[in-house]
DNA sequence: ATAGGCTTTTGACTTAGGTCAATGCCCCGC
DNA sequence: GCGGGGCATTGACCTAAGTCAAAAGCCTAT
């Protein structure tokens, strides 16, 4: 891999803990590796062969039934840090929404790095921590929110997290963006069916709060609305 | 507090990443409390200023929206840690579903101590790393399962992780116990009605799955078809 | 033992969201 | 421009779970 200096996360990824030459001596265990959108990294139940940062695109982790019902249960973003290191099989599966870019560990070679550097370690739990807070809030949503409240947290949520992504605003969202994921994967984050999904969106719509001038792009047109009905006030 | 030799979840709690003498300068940091039945150690939004281990009684970690519909959104049981370590206001309320007995510390002392003894944040991230999964297992409940099939994965995993807590058993798990919370509780863990969750436990009764002697106590009579319900297959 | 206040169960009815089936739309190659 | 394959939307209908209300158990205090 070798380049961090010019690696576009450089500042937000985990590897922000490190001095330099740790880096160096990071750097030379991982290697860069394009992903295609739809290609799958880690397999549901397989063992967690491998960690990785997100440097450019977004990613799904996703849990299925036996039946095939899906559910998203994580999405990735540049800078974001998958997979599960110290031991253990991957209880989800990790699916490219969108090409990506990610600088791949092997978990072994991971593990024994971080063991020796309790800066990385820090920062991996604090991102954990986070991690952990928006799972929660998201199972909030899923067991209490309606279906407009899933869909209007869901559209802040990207705006927000592709906001602070994207370098070049200073605004910490987005007003409009296109979405990195398709009616269906909307539906599997949010614990809905593709036509509820649509329906709502189509409601809102027509609320004028957002519009929709392709399959992909959103505009938010009102976002105090809009967060209105996500808080489900 | 000072006596961890006698502590119930000495070997079992992070602190048993310590040496003796690192335990006892944590010993110093903290003290034993009681918590009664429906106390609330942690308010949803209120800076954290405490975190701690659970010696003994379980407590649940809870959000609310602003129209005071309330989600469960985590279930500690003994030698489990509480809190939100290293900064931040705490995004969910924790509150006694049992009478309990935790160990507490001030977040400040406690983030003081992590920061000295990496052995301590590895064990914490590791045991964050787990929660997450299990945060993310839940989503999967929320988002897909259907109210029996919610109601078997709550029966079982109450079984599993009360009986890895019981010293008692070989067994990883007990066929008979106490629920640690009333039908409401189950309702706000599963994100249905207390009706709901009525019906669907009569259900299992009538179909000779469960007994259930008492309101608090279950008796899982057929352990290998309630799995079958719960993993959704 | 008895009354009163709980929680839980049961029943009757409603509804949000799911299911199934058309239809529309957009993009791409020809 | 034309046709075909995917997505996405819309419509009509269905059902699992929610709501509202009543009855049944239970504990506790008297």
């Amino acid at each position: 891999m070798s380049n961090c200096d010019t690696c576009l996360v450089r500042n937000r990824a985990i590897c922000s803990a490190l001095a330099p030459e740790e880096l160096g001596a990071l750097a030379k265990l991982g290697r860069k590796q394009m992903v295609t959108r739809g290609q799958t990294l880690v397999w549901e139940g397989d063992e967690a062969l491998v960690v990785a940062n997100v440097i450019q695109g977004v990613l799904k982790l996703s849990v299925s039934t036996a039946d095939g019902r899906e559910q998203i249960v994580g999405v990735v973003f540049p800078s974001d840090f998958i997979g599960r290191p110290f031991g253990k099989e991957s209880p989800y599966g990790v699916t490219a929404l969108t090409d990506a870019e990610v600088c791949v560990f092997t978990r072994a070679a991971f593990d024994g790095f971080a063991k020796e550097h309790p800066d990385l370690q820090h920062k991996l739990l604090e991102r954990t921590l986070d991690e952990l807070d928006r799972a929660r809030q998201w199972m909030m949503l899923l067991g209490r929110k309606t279906a407009s409240e899933r869909i209007a947290t869901l559209l802040l949520e990207i705006s927000n997290r592709l906001g602070s992504t994207s370098c070049s605003a200073i605004t910490p969202f987005l007003n409009e963006f296109d979405l990195p994921m398709d009616r269906q994967q909307m539906g599997d984050v949010l614990g809905l069916t593709i036509e509820t999904v649509s329906r709502q969106l189509t409601k809102l719509k027509e609320a004028d709060m957002i519009a929709l001038p392709d399959r992909r792009r959103v505009v938010i047109k009102d976002r105090r609305r809009l967060e209105n009905i996500a808080l489900a006030a």
